[in-house]
DNA sequence: ATTATGACCGAAG
DNA sequence: GCTTCGGCCATAA
């Protein structure tokens, strides 16, 4: 399976009102410096049925990039319940998915 | 094969 | 706090 693959996957586990990390996903995926190329995998291949990839975020708490844009993005996360203000993530800790 | 791009990260100013 | 910069790595060109 390829990378791309792996990414979507791991990004499709994480529950409602939970949140990921760039970084946090790469680490998962045994190499904590592909936290770029997660970003490049959920940018092409987007499942919005079936992938929440707006659970993504960077991991200093900054919403980060979408494809349907940033705004749409922090709309989701609200509506699952996350505080954000500035575009940031407030107490990213409490929210934060670890993967199994 | 080589180069450019991007939904990133951490350290430094 | 913020901005800049170098480093990362899988894709696309």
């Amino acid at each position: 399976m390829d990378f791309t693959e792996s990414v979507l996957m791991r990004v499709s586990l994480i529950p409602k009102g939970n949140v990921a990390t760039y970084k946090g996903i790469a680490t998962s995926l045994g190499d904590p410096n592909l936290s770029r190329a997660v970003g490049n995998a959920l940018n092409s291949n987007l499942d919005p049925e079936n992938v929440p990839c707006y659970r993504v975020v960077r991991s200093d708490g900054l919403v980060g990039g979408y494809r349907l844009g940033p705004s749409a993005k922090e709309k989701k996360l609200r509506a699952d319940g996350i505080k954000i203000m500035k575009g940031r993530i407030i107490g990213l800790e409490r929210y934060l998915f670890r993967f199994p």
